[in-house]
RNA sequence: CGGGACGUGGCGCAGUUUGGCAGCGCGCAGCGUUCGGGACGCUGAGGUCGCCGGUUCAAAUCCGGCCGUCCCGACCA
């Protein structure tokens, strides 16, 4: 391509209200452009990248065997109904009718377009399958941010295992994973996978993929020592057992007048009600089931841990008026001691506690003497706390990091929850039917570019890993407006793109300063300067942009130069 | 959904408090000089001041409504 025909629309300052690095320099660079919010237009620059990423995405999947499909983002509201999520989904699905007054939705994912094919493999000997697509997908997020980092709209590879059993749905999610690890290292990241949360797409067990960033919107716990790593959502940790006292009493009200808050009752009572010998009691309405929640007072709930253990697709704490109603004292006074009729769910770091004070259902009264066996009735004990940073690592014991990271690929078993409500079943060696064992797994396109921004840049600009690119060199000449430079750089380039080394011409009439600064700006990993004084020489310099170091060379070894350059980075990102 | 802010040439902003010719920087066009690290001079083009309504002799500015965008929180595969 010749800059000086171009789309490249740079931009001096730095856009307005643009948080993370990545948005800033993608549009600064000339890279994307939002429509709306959440909605962005991938310009010439943003297009090369987005091709590069999900052409590596393509040939990765090829390489385990996925077969490409391309599936409508325009659904059916019956398939999402049939499998439920119609209605699980909420807000976040885009819904209409059409003008027969017909339900239709954007495709979010494609799990039930997928299954629905499945239903046309009759035998256990068709199986395994791997589909995919790299298609675009549509959410009404509630909040878009961060630029391309989370939309309303965009391109997400998504694919789908397809088993007889769970041991083959084991190797298709193994299979899935190295692909995975391959892919984000041949776009130059170091992408972590941890232990996840399912969510809403139901399954047994998820692996998401992070990348370590300021930007990113999930925190991830991990353990250097032993390599134990999981969301925030899922994470858990090895915690000191607190000594408690011998021997229980009855449970025995006290008053405990104007207090409302853990921290002012371990004030209050220093010697009895520090804040890890306090029962903290919380009000949920888990699908609209009012049920309580019992934690440590020292710890604090995860909201995401409660909806794993429930089940539940709706979640919200109780107003202050629905607790009265219920429990008949206002939040700060409340506790679980003799509740009956309601469903109380608590965490495991309370299980077996003696002599623990909790609020007693009467305002401005408290309980002490608490035994949490004796005295509760837990229907439910599981995980729901927040992992702090420093705990100990629940393997090895030693303390925990927690950091942020954006999420580029998410990974799931998912199981045979789609295949049996869309009917795709297989019949084995003896005759039966099966509900097929599905796996789906999504690469987020846009947001591994950003993640790839976010992860290589400097005060000048991008610094993109030679594997996405958009271009691999710029031919940048000094002084286009004098035959001599022009020509040398036109046969150059022109060389250089016979050697299938994707190059950039620079042959805009600007002075050099402006030049340089526009390609360290959009980042390409290699230039080549064509200019008077080095042509006098024979010779071009040739400046690497990631640590901006250069070399002269011979104009006619410069191609050769370039394309082992090339060559090399490109094996290097690649694993054996 | 709750809280906060913003909306004025392509981009970044001032002007709104106290109503009175719509401005600045960058970018853009033409000419000239300059040009191996974001040059300079001269000339010029470009704006329904987010939208609708109201007040007023007069509205970017005051009032009401709506729309849009961003940030924090909630939410989220």
């Amino acid at each position: 391509m010749r800059w000086s025909h171009a789309f490249i629309p740079t931009l001096r300052e730095d856009p307005a209200d643009a948080e993370a690095v990545s948005h800033r320099l993608l549009v600064r660079a000339g890279y994307i452009r939002q429509l709306a919010a959440g909605s962005y237009s991938m310009l010439p620059l943003g297009q090369r990248v987005r091709r590069k990423i999900a052409e590596i995405v393509r040939q990765e999947m090829d390489a385990i065997g996925g077969q490409q499909f391309h599936l409508p983002a325009l659904h059916p509201g019956e398939i999402w109904k049939r499998s439920g999520r119609w209605d699980v989904m909420g807000e976040e699905l885009f819904r209409f009718e059409d003008r027969r007054g017909v339900d239709h939705c954007l495709g979010m994912t494609h799990e039930e377009v997928f299954a629905l094919l499945a239903t046309e493999l009759p035998s256990y000997r068709d199986l395994p399958q791997i589909w995919y697509q790299i298609q675009t997908k549509f959410r009404d997020e509630p909040r878009p941010k961060s630029g391309v980092l989370r939309t309303r709209e965009f391109t997400m590879k998504d694919s789908y295992t397809l088993d007889l059993d769970w041991e083959g749905l084991d190797a298709g999610f193994e299979k899935h994973r190295r692909a995975y690890e391959i892919i984000f290292r041949r776009c130059g990241l170091d992408a972590i996978d941890v232990e996840a949360s399912s969510g809403a797409m139901g399954g047994s067990e998820s692996v998401e993929f992070m990348v370590r960033s300021p930007s990113g919107e999930d925190w991830v716990v991990s353990c250097a020592a032993c390599g134990y790593r999981a969301n925030l959502e899922r994470a858990a940790a090895r915690l000191e057992p607190v000594p408690d006292p011998e021997g229980s009493p009855d449970p025995e009200e006290f008053p405990t007048p104007g207090i409302r808050t853990i921290a002012a009752l371990a004030a209050a009572h220093p010697e009895e009600a520090e804040p890890r010998r306090q029962i903290k009691t919380l009000v949920y309405l888990v699908d609209e089931q009012p049920t309580l929640v019992l934690l440590r007072g020292d710890h604090e709930l995860l909201e995401q841990k409660l909806v794993d253990a429930t089940g539940a697709t709706q979640l919200r704490p109780a107003t202050a008026e629905e607790i009265r109603q219920l429990l008949g004292a206002d939040p700060g006074s409340l506790g679980a001691v003799g509740v009956t009729g309601l469903p109380v769910l608590a965490d495991r770091a309370l299980q077996g506690r003696r002599g623990l004070v909790t609020g007693a259902n009467r305002d401005d009264y408290h309980l002490r003497h608490v035994d949490v066996g004796r005295d509760l009735a837990v229907e439910t004990w599981t995980d729901l706390r927040t992992v702090a940073a420093g705990e100990a690592c629940a393997v090895c014991g030693e303390p925990l990091e927690r950091w942020r990271g954006i999420e580029v690929g998410h990974i799931f078993k998912l199981g045979t929850r789609y295949s049996e409500v869309m009917g795709a079943l297989v019949q084995d060696d003896d005759g039966r039917s099966h509900p097929i064992v599905m796996g789906s797994y999504g690469i987020g396109i846009e947001r591994t570019m950003a993640a790839v921004v976010e992860s290589f840049h400097d005060e000048r600009g991008i610094v993109w890993p030679m594997g996405v690119a958009p271009f691999s060199v710029v031919v940048t000449v000094l002084r286009a407006d004098e035959s001599g430079p022009l020509e040398a750089a036109e046969q150059l380039y022109g060389d250089l793109l016979t050697a299938g080394v994707e190059a950039l011409l620079d042959d805009r009439p600007e002075r050099p300063g402006v030049k340089f600064a526009d390609a360290e700006l959009i980042g390409i990993p290699l230039r080549v300067t064509v200019g008077p004084k080095g042509l006098e020489r024979g010779r071009v310099e040739l400046t690497a942009r990631r640590d901006l170091t250069s070399e002269e060379v011979p104009l006619d070894q410069a191609t050769k130069v370039v394309a082992e350059l090339v060559a090399a980075e490109l094996t290097a990102a690649r694993p054996e």
